[in-house]
DNA sequence: AGCACGCCGACT
DNA sequence: GTCGGCGTGCTC
């Protein structure tokens, strides 16, 4: 007899799958899509199976797998799923599946290998417990029944144990894809658009998913639906759960029994595989984001899933980003339209320009906090950045300086007149005038929060102000805002911005400098989101001033553009750059070594690139984020999206695994 | 990634 | 003498 073979994706930075052999007790359990615990380099890796092998090729001596994990194995359709992610973000298979990984140890693996029976004997009173054919996993964490117990119930013959049978499963389709998005701003009318989604579920018999950004969003609105939803099964996920409670959700996800998954982004890797309607919430806050390998967002997953499954997706958020406009725009999405419950004040907008920067806040901006404070209104300062003075720029042009190895703004240090930069410390003295036009007049730029509450506490020092920066983000909200609040964007959210009466959005322009080709889009969507939210519990009509240096007014008058306006602009702009989303902007970022070796590395995937017809930029020196003082090496490849499957080949090719002597290449991809 | 092996410098 | 730093090679 011939050994049978097998391919396993392990997660390593390895751009290729192991062979393994198939000891003769595990052939039944062994099948595509299976959980294996096998060796690799003396170390023990969970794997999946990903394909029958035929014979070894290469004739390495293979090991045979350790053992099979008590799930089911993956339908096919999540093995696509995970195809997908590798060639989206550009990591190995074996990574992308094993976002697919449950949890596992030997204590409860044990049990899940078992499903629970009725015996022989009848007891009413057991019967009850021992519903035919449950994971004894389940089952045990259902009733919370010992293992001694169970022992005992087996002998008297109320209960069986059989082994349970680990078999493929196949994918419920979730019925043709359907994609929509819709803007529902305020929280209430958000819950009832869940409520109605939920009561959709209960008509139709179906089951549904609802993946939240992060998880006090996720924890908000559970309160609240959990006792609407008073005797569903519902799985609520995230990543604040033991793993032996994330493994219990997943083995209820697997045995179907739920009908509503709460969750933040690591509930779209449940072995849900009935699931037909899909909702998610504010797709392009941060929460949704992966920042590890494979650096994936949920609603670049659920569109997939969809995509592959079926079913329908709700996309539920209040402005959309660039990248939701270019879905509606593309139709790849349908837009629908949803009407508040109640109809709210807008605020009225004001443009105060300034030609010459002396103060913080120019004098019609101080004349309407002081109005405001005097008609026992509350104001709001919203600042861009943390700190105190963060750049020295000029004020006539614009120009400021920027470290030339991390190309961002040097900080500007007044006691002892030096730039240095904030990533690397490189030090350098500013000029005595401005180096790109000439002009007289260099200054501390883009005021932090701490500046700007300074000086808002020196002019108005009678009254009690709020700092809100980063620093104050996992303290609650307070109850009760003082007249004057100073912040970040944390300001911009609605349960703070419909508790005031004015808002003013100091230095606009700082934004509109940043090298950053999104800098602009991310202070549309700001301004948008306080024209949403600001003063929506408000008696008098709540007012929006937007101060801005006076040649960039033109800008800021784009930004009060309705969305449809605005993003088709900047979309246009983006294709003729050759920009996401109708390119795919590849960084490699070489670390370790010297600098001469990561040229090199870098240089020679950069001439495969050349030779494929793709744009290769670089590579740059720059700086380490990791180790201080350590440098690093950028290179850019920009290619069409179609071509992703053979740039990833290409890149499998040249640089199997991640590590090529001590230089260490990591990929960040914007699409 | 992460493990072993190997080659050098500074310690009880 | 050997402990441990890191550079290099390799993993079914």
């Amino acid at each position: 007899m011939v050994d049978r073979l097998i391919s396993v994706a392990l997660p390593v930075p390895l751009y290729h799958n192991f062979s393994y052999l198939v000891p003769p007790f595990l052939q039944e359990e062994v099948h595509r899509g299976s959980l294996v615990k096998v060796e690799l380099k003396n170390r023990s890796l969970l794997g999946w199976v990903v394909a029958e092998d035929e014979k070894n090729e290469k004739n390495i001596p293979l090991k045979p797998i350790v053992g099979v994990a008590p799930i089911f194995p993956l339908s096919s359709l999540e093995i696509s799923l995970a195809h997908r992610i590798q060639e989206l973000w550009f990591c190995s298979l074996g990574e992308a599946l094993s976002l697919f990984t449950p949890p596992l140890a030997k204590r409860w693996e044990e049990d899940a290998s078992f499903r629970v029976y009725p015996g022989a004997r009848r007891d009413p009173d057991i019967e009850e417990i021992a519903p035919a054919g449950v994971n004894l996993f389940l089952f045990r964490e259902k009733t919370g029944l010992s293992r001694d117990k169970i022992r005992r119930l087996v002998k008297k013959g109320i209960m069986a144990l059989e082994r349970e049978k680990i078999e493929p499963v196949s994918w419920f389709s979730g019925g043709e894809p359907q994609v929509y998005w819709q803007s529902i701003p305020f929280f209430k009318d958000r819950v009832s658009f869940i409520t109605n989604f939920c009561q959709r579920l209960k008509t139709e018999g179906k089951k549904g998913m609802v993946i939240f950004p992060d998880f006090a969003t996720l924890d908000r609105y559970y309160k609240i639906l959990a006792t609407q939803l008073d005797c569903w099964h519902l799985i609520k996920y995230d990543s604040r759960l033991s793993s032996k409670k994330r493994f219990f959700a997943y083995k209820l996800a697997e045995a179907g029994d739920y009908q509503l998954i709460l969750g933040t982004r690591l509930a779209l890797f449940l072995p849900a595989r009935e699931v037909s309607y899909y909702l998610i919430l504010d797709p392009a806050d941060r929460g949704h984001f992966s920042d590890q390998v494979p650096g994936y967002d949920s609603l670049r997953i659920l569109e997939e899933r969809v995509k592959l499954g079926g079913g329908r997706l709700e996309i539920v958020g209040s402005v959309p980003s660039l990248e939701e406009f270019y879905l509606m725009d593309s139709r790849k999405v349908s837009h629908k339209d949803f009407f508040p419950s109640q109809e709210v004040a807008r605020p009225e907008v004001k443009i105060v320009t300034y030609r010459a920067k002396k103060r913080v806040l120019t004098l019609p901006v101080q004349q309407a906090i002081s109005q405001t404070l005097s008609q026992g209104g509350r104001a709001f300062i919203w600042v861009q950045k943390t700190g105190y003075s963060s750049a020295l720029g000029c004020r006539d042009c614009g120009f400021y300086y920027v470290c030339p190895r991390c190309e961002v703004a040097f900080r500007y240090h007044i006691e002892d007149h030096r730039l240095i930069c904030p990533w690397c410390g490189l030090v350098q003295l500013p000029d005595a005038v401005c180096p790109q036009c000439g002009g007289a007049w260099l200054e501390a730029w883009g005021e932090g929060v701490e500046r700007v509450w300074e000086t808002v506490s020196k002019i108005f020092s009678r009254v009690s102000i709020l700092r809100m920066d980063r620093e104050e983000r996992k303290r609650e909200l307070p109850l009760v805002f003082p007249s004057i609040v100073v912040g970040t964007s944390l300001l911009l959210q609605e349960e703070v911005l419909s508790k005031g009466d004015l808002l003013v959005m100091v230095s606009v322009e700082s934004w509109l400098s940043l090298t950053d080709f999104r800098a602009r889009e991310k202070l549309y969507g700001q301004v948008q989101k306080a024209r949403l939210f600001l003063g929506t519990e408000s008696k008098t009509t709540p007012r929006l001033f937007l101060q801005i240096k006076e040649e960039k007014e033109k800008e800021a008058e784009r930004l009060l553009a309705p969305w449809w306006v605005f993003y088709r602009e900047e979309l246009e702009k983006r294709e003729s750059l050759g920009y996401p989303p109708y390119s795919v902007m590849l960084y490699l970022i070489g670390e370790g070594g010297n600098r001469k070796k990561r040229q090199v590395v870098l240089t020679k995937i950069g001439e495969e690139c050349k030779g494929e017809g793709w744009k290769v930029m670089g590579p740059f020196p720059s700086a380490g984020l990791r180790k201080r003082g350590s440098l690093r090496d950028e290179m850019v490849i920009i290619f069409p999206p179609r071509e992703r499957k053979k740039v990833l080949e290409t890149l499998s090719r040249t640089l199997d695994g991640r590590k090529i002597g001590n230089v260490q290449v990591f990929l960040k991809v914007d699409q």
